[in-house]
DNA sequence: AGTGGGGCAGAATTATGCGT
DNA sequence: ACGCATAATTCTGCCCCACT
């Protein structure tokens, strides 16, 4: 049977019949007179080629073909009722949607225990799930429907399709070990932070600023190791005398955690902004809208 | 591509007949 | 008397085509 051939009403008219068991009753039900009604079960007779109702005694019975059309009329009937024509809408209290939110491992050691926490209050069935792509990707993920918001730094997420909202700035700082023999001798000038031995991170895909600024800059610096992940720094940091040159929210979550200090860093390095960013598919997204209001409730300065 | 008019098919209404 | 089916009539929505 061609789907195109059948009048969806039809089904209307089949479920008001299984409930009320009267042409005239499933009639008012459903808005339609008693010929109309009629005419409607003559049509669904014709198009299932079975009587469908027959009058026993004072109702009209629904044959077997009718009685085994029946569950999967009435589950038509509440899949259109509750998904289709329910207004969008989002309640956080009750819904159990994941988000799923792209942001670096630096992202997600900034944002993700304040959201968890927000969230475990306002929207207790709510799920995260955080991924993390290379500046391509991630604006190919949030067109393609994969990711409902992009937090931190993507300067490649321009243009018509992206929207954006500025959360902070996150400028560079240095960070060393508690007892490390420079912070005895006072602030840290240029000349003694390009004497230090440096450990350098390169995260797979993301942008270098502080790296790309030196290079513009021509300061040269004694990099002894090279990592492609922040979440390492911690214990080499607090063991050993290498300085790091990390965003501030980084340095700040590193110094709750480990034995390190942050120091100001003597090269002027632009800042970084950091924002969320949606495509404009989920911009009027009632459950999008509220996702972003949290983060910028939580994460937005001033 | 969007708009408006004519024609057509089918669904709804009114009136009525028929069976229980 | 009540409820379902049907004939005649009316109404509505869709399609096609011409025009802008």
């Amino acid at each position: 049977m061609d789907m195109r051939s059948i009048d969806l009403n039809l089904l209307v008219a089949f479920d008001a019949m299984c409930q009320h068991q009267s042409v005239t009753r499933a009639g008012e039900a459903i808005g339609l007179s008693q010929p109309a009604m009629s005419a409607a079960v003559a049509r669904l007779r014709a198009l299932f080629n079975d009587p469908l109702f027959v009058k026993v005694g004072t109702v009209m019975q629904p044959t077997e073909r009718a009685q085994a059309l029946a569950e999967a009329v009435r589950r038509v009937m509440v899949t259109v009722q509750q998904e289709i024509l329910q207004p969008s809408g989002f309640t956080p209290e009750t819904s159990d949607r994941t988000f799923t939110v792209i942001t670096p491992d630096i992202g997600e050691m900034h944002f993700l225990p304040l959201l968890l926490a927000h969230l475990a209050k306002a929207a207790p069935g709510v799920r995260l799930n955080a991924v993390s792509r290379n500046r391509e990707a991630a604006g190919e993920t949030l067109a393609g429907a994969d990711a409902d918001l992009a937090l931190g730094y993507f300067p490649d997420l321009k243009g018509s399709a992206f929207f954006q909202q500025k959360l902070f700035d996150n400028k560079h700082v240095c960070l060393l070990r508690r007892d490390h023999p420079q912070l005895r001798k006072g602030s840290l000038t240029l000349k003694a932070y390009l004497a230090l031995q440096h450990v350098v991170v390169h995260p797979d895909g993301r942008e270098h600023v502080f790296e790309r600024h030196l290079q513009q800059t021509g300061h040269k610096r004694d990099v002894r190791l090279e990592l492609s992940h922040f979440m390492s720094l911690m214990p080499i940091i607090e063991s050993t005398d290498l300085v790091a040159t990390v965003p501030r929210d980084l340095a700040a979550i590193c110094q709750r955690y480990t034995q390190v200090e942050i120091v100001a860093c003597p090269i002027a390095c632009p800042v970084i902004p950091v924002h969320q960013f949606w495509h404009r598919r989920s911009h009027k997204d009632a459950a999008s809208i509220w996702l972003r209001a949290q983060v910028a409730q939580l994460f937005k300065a001033g």
